[in-house]
DNA sequence: GTTTACAGAAGTGTATACACTTTTTGAAAA
DNA sequence: TTTTCAAAAAGTGTATACACTTCTGTAAAC
């Protein structure tokens, strides 16, 4: 099993929903996919069904498949497990610690600054996301950083929905300075740089503003 | 989309290879499983393709699906993922305890304290895995849940492969207190027992021990 | 003018068909 | 007896067919 066209799809589906070229609440109609791709409907439903698995996308019996909205209250529970796993993650990252960790973790950084630098929305979104999936790759739990990238997917697609103005040049400066905690063995202020820069990222997200939305529902609610 | 039947499939499956009645390793033939089910392999292959994304089922290309066969590193993978986690899960949990989790909680374990009494191996496993579940749910933090829950899913996958006499008598014990600390709002102590029994349920496996697999690569490396 | 009813279009849900791959089987060769 | 090879069987991967549901637009009823 586990076809290759499918994974070409989830993929692809994956980065457009996370970039926010597909709306919150598009319809993804099978065969429009299906022509897309040049497959059949077999694999895009595939696709569409490992899409709601990882909750970019919603099923709706009959209707079909839907780009997620994720509420406030989901994208403040993705959080809360988030702060979970992360403050412990970076707990264990610290006692585990290599100078070439850290020199990977510099290099991620230097490549968000960049990012930020010349205004790439997109790029950069992935980018601040990926450092902390980054963290628990370096760690050696492939399941750890499934599941972490799983969450990060998405917290993009809440980032994105709910975004305020700025906030990207501050989330880079945070992640240097867990670095730096990280590289001074400094596991205390590691920690609490990293449950603070999650609730920082979180604090900055507008939950009271208006969605843009294709589904009237939730528009209007 | 999102049909009933693959949800019962799933169900079906995953009780059946959590209670260790599918031996890890064998293999899940889609015509036998849709003559089972009464349905076609289309609906089949919904569910064995959900379960490869929780890790309950191995799907080897053009070959077909297996039950997972989790490897040593795995399974400490997925515990080291559990500490993270359900440290800080305990965490949050005393600063938002009331008197009815904690009655919710207690009933929990008077339940597994009957199951161990009866020697219901199966039963006894799926309760003792669910006391983490019953706790994440109580959070009201519904991501929280299910994330645990799969991860659940795989130890007890993992338990049942490596499993070492003993052991569940002193878990039910150990949930026991767990509890009691969480009752007296007893943050530190929550946090240290609930990292403590992990600990323990891992140390108590027996990853040096030689696997029961129908497949024979695995039985023979 | 608004609402209701209904026919057609579009889309989803499941089964089935068929090509292609892997496994099994059995007979010939060593 | 063991190995090798080929044909048959079984099984997976993808496309397609068809039933059934939802959506859309138009015309009749109010």
């Amino acid at each position: 099993m586990e076809s290759s066209s499918t994974h070409v799809i989830v993929q692809a589906l994956t980065k457009a929903i996370v970039e926010h070229r597909l709306q919150p609440g598009a319809k993804l109609a099978e065969q429009k996919l299906a022509d897309h791709f040049g497959v059949s409907r077999t694999l895009v439903r595939q696709a569409l069904l490992q899409l709601s698995q990882h909750q970019l996308v919603r099923l709706e019996p009959a209707r079909g498949a839907f780009v997620a909205a994720p509420s406030a209250a989901e994208a403040k529970q993705v959080f809360a497990v988030r702060r979970m796993l992360e403050t412990e993650m970076t707990r264990v990252f610290v006692r585990q610690v290599t100078s070439a960790k850290i020199r990977a973790l510099k290099e991620h950084v230097a490549q968000e600054k960049l990012a930020v630098d010349s205004h790439d929305a997109s790029g950069r979104t992935e980018l601040l996301g990926d450092f902390h999936v980054r963290m628990a790759e370096l760690m050696g739990n492939e399941v750890l950083a499934q599941i972490l990238g799983q969450l990060i997917s998405r917290c993009a697609l809440i980032t994105l929905m709910y975004q305020s103005a700025h906030a990207a040049e501050h989330s880079v400066e945070e992640h240097a300075q867990i670095v730096k905690a990280l590289a001074a063995r400094d596991e205390e202020s590691a920690m609490r740089l990293m449950q603070a820069h999650l609730l920082h990222v979180e604090e900055n997200l507008a939950f009271d503003r208006a969605v843009p939305s294709s589904d009237i529902a939730t528009a209007l609610a």
